[in-house]
RNA sequence: GGCUCCGUGGCUCAAUUGGAUAGAGCAUCUGACUACGGAUCAGAAGGUUAGAGGUUCGAGUCCUCUCGGAGUCACCA
């Protein structure tokens, strides 16, 4: 039982003891105290003044002076105006330091048996992946390292959009002017290749329009369609589409090519193989660069016909209905969505179709009770369909559905927009920030006498550790602004700033190991349940941060939220930068004293770590 | 236009889910090294939490309206 269970509890039994109420245990919830004044927990009393039918300072009184007494944990108590601030005895915090330094999987929650597959990144084959995506990646994997911590296994999936028109355009640009060039030919990372021929068809597509627009044909359209309010320019490009899908010889071309390759046409089925490979080998480097992997993949050409049966037995059950041209529909409005068609009028899939099917797939394969998938926001809708369809077909796993939905990434500028080439690409960010880290580095000259590899090793941490921690700390609901500049930030509320404490404890245990200390010795144990004298306020903040982390780890994976693991690390580190000025660990005043801190100090470093290696940030023992 | 989400110092983000004087970082200014690592710490300045009402002991948080921004409303994916 926690230290914050037992409060509640002796709340609500003091309640009833001292004013004969019975009162919810959610009433009873201690709060961390606040800075500025003394104690470790408080108490609000406001809400009890409705039956104590006292002031809330007399109620905090008479409350703190009754727990007080029934519990030995706590030793004194203030009160200002209605908040009861209650302090814990020293030895509680120094026992409790004792007993969780030992244990390296502080924090981590045993196995509860239960199974959460998390479905993240899902990119198209036709383009590198960009800034979004390392969101996405980030934000997926944090997520299930955190339920792994709180207990859950974990599936690590990615559904792989491998097929339409996109991939086509890339195949179609390589074949007609690749020359049967390659990634090894022309020394480009294999899927930034291919993304250049799906630029290149693009082009070749702009120039062909650009002619036809002042073409006989074109100009005669313009003349007989164009609106009143409407110039040139805006006409021609909100017709581009229709262009594609009529006129274009290019977009005959491409969109034959995805008829061939529905058809199953060898040729094209293996050229479209090799471009996808070539992706995936790309995809594949830039997961390793990010140091995160993938339990299973999908590809929507094995899935994209799924879920025809569903369709069946949901027009079966009444959850849907046919419209006269034979097209599904599911009618939600009575959960003030809409309706939704499931099935074209040819029997034909639609995006959700393939969803529902994959779905159900999944829990074939894994029987997972949650399925969390981490996809932008701008699907909040699409998924708020496809939760209540799961839920009307009364599928088994349907309570368990999660869309983890993340804002969208600006840059100062705005809005990233391919056309206009403002993207910013995934493996140019990871380099930029590891140079960005070099260059630091070379400033300061700590790591100079290690050799080149073990120093790029530690140049890599830090730059993912800026990168990454600037993106997970913002709550992923929140669209954020990411500017590359403050990404490779190295100071303040920052990876490396994290890291860096890290590092400082683990300087300090080297010198104390050289002097021939052994923080695990019994005697030293000893020492500490019985501290010469009382716990110092900046220990203190340490330990009680320590002592929050196991449930910080379960409110992340609660909701989904690698964010509240980030700010607790922060927070965590912040306080120990505050002891480390403010006190002397390896001169202290007394060898308990110096015990004590060093044991804080590898507890403290071991939570770092932990909490870091949740968001998939590694920590350097030098920097 | 309908629906959904968002609006917090110059900038980027917090706020223990309705609690105390709204906290951090960046940028600006000032101070702290013959130190266990200065990628640090301490301090100053910067706020009518977009605006107006309401609910209550108490509102950045809940309700209503206004303004501003975003997303979404395909037999696309």
């Amino acid at each position: 039982m926690t230290i914050t269970d037992l409060i509640q509890s002796a709340v609500t039994t003091a309640i009833q003891e001292l004013y004969g109420e019975a009162i919810p245990a959610e009433q009873a919830i201690p709060t961390v105290t606040r800075k500025e004044f003394e104690g470790d927990y408080t108490i609000v009393t406001f809400p009890f003044t409705r039956f104590a039918k006292k002031k809330p300072g007399e109620i905090a009184e008479e409350l703190g002076a009754h727990l007080v007494k029934n519990v030995p944990q706590l030793v004194r108590f203030n009160v200002v105006q209605g908040f009861l601030n209650l302090v814990v005895a020293d030895s509680f915090w120094s026992d409790f330091l004792l007993q969780m330094a030992g244990n390296p999987d502080f924090g981590r929650a045993p196995k509860n048996g239960k199974k959460v597959m998390i479905e993240f990144c899902s990119p198209n084959t036709n383009k590198p992946l960009h800034l979004g995506h390392v969101r996405n990646i980030l934000l997926g994997w944090a997520c299930s390292q955190i339920c792994e911590a709180a207990g859950y296994d974990v599936v690590k999936v990615q559904v792989i959009n491998d097929r339409g028109i996109a991939i086509c355009k890339s195949m179609l640009a390589w074949q007609k002017f690749g020359e049967g060039a390659t990634p090894e030919s022309t020394g480009t990372k294999s899927d930034h290749f291919v993304g250049d021929w799906y630029v290149r068809f693009e082009q070749e597509f702009q120039d062909e329009y650009r002619t036809w627009q002042g073409s006989g044909a074109g100009q005669q359209l313009l003349a007989e369609k164009r609106k009143a309010d409407q110039d040139d320019k805006t006409f021609f490009k909100d017709y581009k589409n229709t262009y594609f899908n009529t006129t274009s010889p290019l977009g005959k071309e491409a969109r034959e090519m995805l008829l061939l390759w529905e058809a199953g046409d060898p040729d094209t089925k293996a050229l479209w193989q090799r471009m996808n490979q070539w992706v995936y080998d790309g995809f594949e480097a830039t997961y390793e660069a990010l140091g995160v992997n993938f339990d299973k993949f999908y590809y929507e050409s094995n899935t994209y016909l799924l879920g025809k049966d569903i369709v069946e037995q949901g027009l079966a059950s009444g959850v849907f209905y046919k419209k006269d041209d034979g097209s599904v529909w599911a009618d939600l409005t009575d959960a003030k969505l809409d309706h939704k068609v499931v099935m074209r009028s040819d029997g034909t899939s639609v995006y959700i179709t393939q969803d529902l099917g994959t779905a159900q797939m999944r829990y074939q394969d894994f029987g997972t009770e949650k399925m969390v998938y981490v996809v932008a926001d701008e699907q909040n809708y699409h998924f708020q369909v496809l939760f209540e369809i799961l839920k009307r077909l009364g599928e088994p796993y349907a309570a368990g559905l999660h869309h983890l939905s993340y804002g969208m990434v600006d840059l100062p500028s705005g809005k990233m927009k391919s056309r206009e080439g403002t993207v910013v690409d995934a493996d140019d960010l990871i380099a930029e920030v590891i140079a960005e880290a070099r260059e630091a580095s070379k400033e300061r000259g700590e790591i100079v006498e290690l050799t080149k590899p073990e120093q790029e090793d530690i140049l890599r941490k830090i730059g993912l550790a800026a990168l990454k921690f600037h993106i997970i700390k913002v709550t992923p609901q929140k669209r954020m602004v990411f500017d590359p500049k403050e990404s490779v930030d190295l100071q303040g509320q920052t990876g490396p700033h994290i890291q860096y404490a890290y590092v400082r404890i683990k300087s300090v245990l080297r010198k104390a190991s050289d002097s021939g200390l052994r923080i695990a010795d019994s005697g030293l144990g000893a020492a500490i349940r019985n501290p010469q004298s009382a716990i110092e306020p900046q220990e203190r903040e340490l330990i009680g941060q320590l002592y929050r982390f196991p449930a910080t780890v379960q409110v992340a994976a609660a909701n989904y939220d690698p964010s509240e693991i980030a700010n607790y690390c922060y927070d965590l580190a912040k306080a120990f930068h505050r002891f480390f000025t403010d006190l002397s660990i390896l001169k202290a005043e007394t060898e308990e004293a110096k015990a004590f801190r060093l044991q804080l100090c590898a507890a403290v470093a071991n939570v770092l770590k932990t909490g870091m290696g949740l968001l998939g940030i590694e920590m350097p023992e030098r920097m």
